[in-house]
DNA sequence: ATGAAAGCGCTAACAC
DNA sequence: GTGTTAGCGCTTTCAT
């Protein structure tokens, strides 16, 4: 102990991972840390796992591409888990990664394969109660905004969005593409916008882009939000209680999400058998003032 | 070649780690992802190392206390470097995993060690020039609302502030401080315009706790920015260029600090006998609404 | 308790 | 070129 004080040695985790065949190691993939739903996912996934003394190695998608270059990658890191932040994989890269027998859990994208578990909230629910809300509204030329038309996300969120305006006798005037970006999410709103007959309320797929739209429509368009426009945005990231904005959107619950997903991937890291679990977890709508008020 | 294939053989990086003596792992410490323009480098520096074949391994300063730990972690696990995004670090700290010979390059904070390099902006003169700017505009009680009182960048730009208020004759009102957080920086607005005297002019330490200022005073003060109160804040993150924000602020040339940062570590790993360096980029003050215009 | 040795899966050096 | 071998720094097993 002496000597190793007088040395400052340090053991040499690689080392000791080769011999215990356990990295200590947990990747986590995304595209994208611009909406800080996920980058406040990233920080308590971190703080988590590094708390039961596990690391989180970054693996960002490339924007467009070689996806199965990034998971030969993770599989040769020796990882021993991989935390997908809405990470949209086909049946074949689940299939792989689940081969090599790591575990896997998928945040925010639901994949067509029984071997991984996923976590998400209920997308159909969440653009279903929109769609029916922004009717009772009165509101006639309802849009989407949607995020990536690839993404389980988008997907569910459409049909549950036009599932509730049918229920209401109503069609969606249209719907746009945002990417779920920032940017995009403008580029869509001046299109929309610039029709003879825009909409008179916006439901976007996440809250990000529902604020590019009030952004737009206040100050380009110098539209009034809500007496104009009603806009309902997804996730209730904290920047939408902000004042400002006062974004009305359907609330994820983050904490649970993130939470459910790490002791998820943590059970089928330490125990072969547990079976893949698929959590759908309960949203909740927050009205705010960027939807106009009941008429009643 | 065959039979690798058919096995689905992959290389184990652990164990070519082992032999070559290098993980191919960078160490990125953070302590916070909450300011949009961490998160942000973090996407940049993850992106570029990974097309340069190396993956970062993400570490999160406990809120509060044993960062010792942390950097034996580091230590231990055989980073070929580390990138501390704004993180103050002790002499002893600094001098401890530069003695392991671990490049270091830390973003945003200066320590006192010269064995380390650093990146940062000019924050003395991104202060002095809000101090002198507020103070132009004809304000008379104009006040500071830092960040970390313990931060290197908090010290710098209050410092600056100060000074370029006395190069025009004035002295700071109050200062409160933030944490550098938006919760915090609503807090301490609050406390500021519950005063007798309350400011008529706000330099904030960074971006994210400047628009908090500027949501809780037109929403909670009904108070107009900048007619009654100008705002001043320091990054210039995505978002205060957002029209309903149009936050006058200072900005830090991020993608050039990260280039920069990426760069030198990448060196500083290749080449034993790198200098470390201690780069101060130019800040650039960017005029928008939430300042008064200028009487002439 | 204390010590010696095998071996994790690679790479690099060395023979052939 | 092709094959063999030593060894990276640990953990674990087995013998003392």
């Amino acid at each position: 102990m002496d000597a190793s004080r007088e040395l400052s040695y340090r053991p040499n985790t690689i080392a000791r991972s080769l011999i215990t065949r356990s990295s200590r190691t947990i990747a986590v993939v995304t595209y994208s840390l611009e909406n800080p739903f996920y980058s406040s996912m990233l920080e308590k996934a971190s703080r988590f796992f590094q708390a039961e003394g596990y690391h989180l190695l970054m693996f960002f998608a490339p924007p467009s591409g070689d996806f199965d270059a990034v998971l030969d990658n993770i599989i040769r890191s020796q990882v021993e888990g991989v935390l997908m932040l809405a990470i949209t994989m086909t049946q074949a890269q689940a299939r792989l990664v689940d081969d090599f027998g790591i575990p896997v859990v998928v945040i925010n994208r639901t994949v067509d394969y029984p071997g991984i578990s996923q976590v998400g909230s209920d997308n159909i629910q969440g653009g279903y109660w929109a769609g029916r809300y922004l009717a009772s509204l009165g509101h006639q030329r309802i849009a989407f905004l949607g995020g990536l038309p690839d993404s389980s996300t988008h997907q569910q969120r459409e049909a549950g969005f036009l599932e509730g305006l049918h229920s209401m006798n109503q069609d969606c005037l249209t719907i746009e593409i945002g990417n779920y970006r920032y940017e995009d999410a403008c580029q869509a709103t001046r299109r929309l916008f610039s029709s003879r007959t825009p909409p008179d309320a916006i439901f976007a797929a996440n809250d990000l882009m529902a604020i590019a739209v009030m952004e737009i429509l206040r100050h380009e368009f110098t539209l009034k939000v809500p007496s104009d426009v009603s806009i309902i945005g997804f996730d209730d990231v904290p920047m939408a209680a902000w004042p400002s904005h006062s974004l009305t959107t359907v609330r994820q619950p983050v904490d649970i999400m993130i939470q459910k997903a790490t002791e998820l991937l943590m059970k089928q890291m330490v125990q072969e058998d547990m079976q893949p679990e698929h959590l759908i977890l309960p949203v909740t709508p927050m009205l705010r003032g960027s939807t106009r008020l009941p008429s009643r």
